[in-house]
DNA sequence: AGACTTTTAAATGTCAGACAAATGATTTCT
DNA sequence: AGAAATCATTTGTCTGACATTTAAAAGTCT
C-alpha cells in the first residue's frame, strides 16, 4: 500500500482508498486488525490526524470498525446486510430528492422491481409474510390513520412482499427501491375513498401470494402502480386548479 | 442542531449524524455553504478536529464537498446518479464477497431484477442501446479473449440491457446487482464451448428487444439464468472431483 | 474609465504534541 | 486459586500552529 504525497488529491482520500483497496482485493480480510494510527502514519508517512481521517472515512461506510484500548485498533468490518440496507436506503432517498426525479420514475421502477420479486414470493411465501402483510392491511384500514402513517404501513406491506422472496440479496436491493418512495408518497394526500382502493388492492396482492397466484399478484401489482399514480395526477391537478 | 457530549457514541458521529438529519430534512438544501469549521465547533462546543472528523465522514458518502480558500467551506452536495452508483457497487459488492452469499442467491437476484427491466426496454430502446449490446455481443466472440475480459463485457451488455429501459433510477438499482455478481462470474472458467451458449442467448435477447417481443426475451433471460447456475455447478463438480 | 496585477483575508489541509479514557493483560495480594 | 490493583497500549479529544488555496478587494497602469 503506498500514496503519492504529491497528487492533487487530498492524503486522507489517498490512504482510504489503499486501504479500501486492499479490503476489497481480499488483502485484509474480515476481522482482520489494521496496524494502529501511529503506525500507519509511519508507513504512510504522514501524521497521525491525516491518519484518523482516512480511518473515519472507512468507518463511514461501515468498512471498519474501531475499538479504544490495549488490543484495541481498527478492525475490518464485516458489511451486514443491515448496514447496507440502510446505506442504501439513505443514498436512494437524498439522490431522488435531491434530483427532481419524477414521481413516476421513481414508481415505476419500484413496482418493476416488486413485480420481479411477486413470482418468487408466490413460490416461496411462509405464513410469518403473510401475517406481516395482513397485519399492515388491518392497519391500513383503521379509520384514524395520518397520511404519513399510512405512508409508513404500505412501504411495510410492501416490504413484506418483498421478504417473502426469501432472497436476502433480492431484500437488499429493493429496500432503497421501496422506502425512497415514501417521501414522494409523502405529498400525497389520500381521501378514505383512496385509502380504500389501495387498501383492496394490496388485499388483493395478500390473497395472490396465498393463493400461489402468480399471474394475478402480478396484474394487481400493476393496477396498483397505475392507480397510484393517476392518485398523484389527481393530487396535482386540483392543487394547480386551485392556485388559479 | 444540538448533540449530546454526554452520549456513549463518538462526538464526530453525533455530529454527522445531526448535519446529515438536516439535509435529509430539507433544512440544508443542495449547494448551501455549511458555517465554518470554526463556527461549527463553537456551536457544538467541540474542537475543530472533532467537526473535521464529522465533516469527513459525511465527505466520503459524498453529501457534502469542501473547498478551499476565502468563501470555501463545506457545501450540501448535490448526489449525483454517478456518485450514488458507484456507492451501490462497491457497497453490493463487498456484501456479496464478506457474507458468503451463495452464487445461486445472488444470480437469482440479478436476474429477477433483470427480467423486470426487460418489458420496458423493449418498449423504449433506442439504437444507441441496440448497438451497444451487438458491440459487447461481438466482442464476446473474439477467440483470445481472457475469461475476466468475457465477464466485464458480459456485464457491460446486461448493463446496456438495463438502459435501454431509459428508466434511471432503475439503472441505478441494477449497477449494484449486476456489477457485484462479476467477482463471483470470475470464479468459473468458461470454456469454448459455454461462450458459445451465452453469447448465443445474448443475441436471442438483444433480437428480442429489438423485435419488441417481451416474450422471448423474458425467455432468453431466463433461460441464461439457468445455464449460469448449472455451469457453475458443472465448474465446482469439477473441481470437487479433481480433489478427490 | 477600464482592464490587468497585486494584495489580503478567510477558509481548509496538515502537522506536532499532549492528555484523557478505555481495555485487556499482567502482576500482586489475600 | 481467585480477586483486586496495576500497567501498557491504543483510540478519542483538545490546543495551537503553520501551510496552502482561493476569491474578493484594492491598487495601478494604460
Amino acid at each position: 500500500m503506498r500514496i503519492d504525497p504529491n497528487s492533487a488529491t487530498d492524503l486522507p482520500v489517498q490512504i482510504a482508498q489503499a486501504i479500501k483497496d486492499a479490503i476489497v482485493s481480499g488483502a485484509l480480510i474480515v476481522d482482520e486488525r489494521l496496524p494502529s494510527e501511529a503506525e500507519l502514519a509511519e508507513q504512510f508517512q504522514v501524521s497521525r490526524p491525516t491518519v484518523r481521517e482516512a480511518l473515519k472515512r472507512l468507518a463511514a461506510q461501515s468498512l471498519i470498525r474501531t475499538q479504544r484500548g490495549a488490543f484495541g485498533g481498527a478492525f475490518v468490518n464485516r458489511l451486514s446486510f443491515e448496514d447496507a440496507q440502510a446505506q442504501q436506503i439513505t443514498t436512494s432517498t437524498l439522490l431522488l430528492s435531491m434530483n427532481a426525479v419524477s414521481f413516476d420514475t421513481a414508481c415505476e421502477a419500484r413496482f418493476a422491481l416488486e413485480r420481479a420479486c411477486a413470482p418468487l414470493a408466490v413460490e416461496r411465501r411462509g405464513d410469518t409474510h403473510l401475517a406481516a402483510m395482513r397485519a399492515e392491511i388491518r392497519q391500513q384500514g383503521a379509520p384514524d390513520l395520518s397520511d404519513e402513517a399510512f405512508c409508513a404501513s404500505d412501504v411495510a406491506f410492501h416490504r413484506a412482499l418483498v421478504d417473502a422472496a426469501a432472497n436476502p440479496v433480492l431484500s437488499y436491493h429493493l429496500a432503497g427501491a421501496v422506502e425512497a418512495m415514501q417521501p414522494l408518497m409523502n405529498m400525497i394526500t389520500f381521501t378514505a375513498r383512496s385509502r380504500g382502493t389501495i387498501v383492496a388492492l394490496h388485499a388483493r396482492i395478500a390473497e395472490a401470494i396465498d393463493a400461489r397466484d402468480a399471474a394475478q399478484a402480478d396484474t394487481a401489482l400493476a393496477e396498483l402502480m397505475h392507480y397510484t399514480m393517476s392518485l398523484k395526477d389527481d393530487v396535482m391537478a386540483a392543487r394547480a386548479a386551485a392556485r388559479c
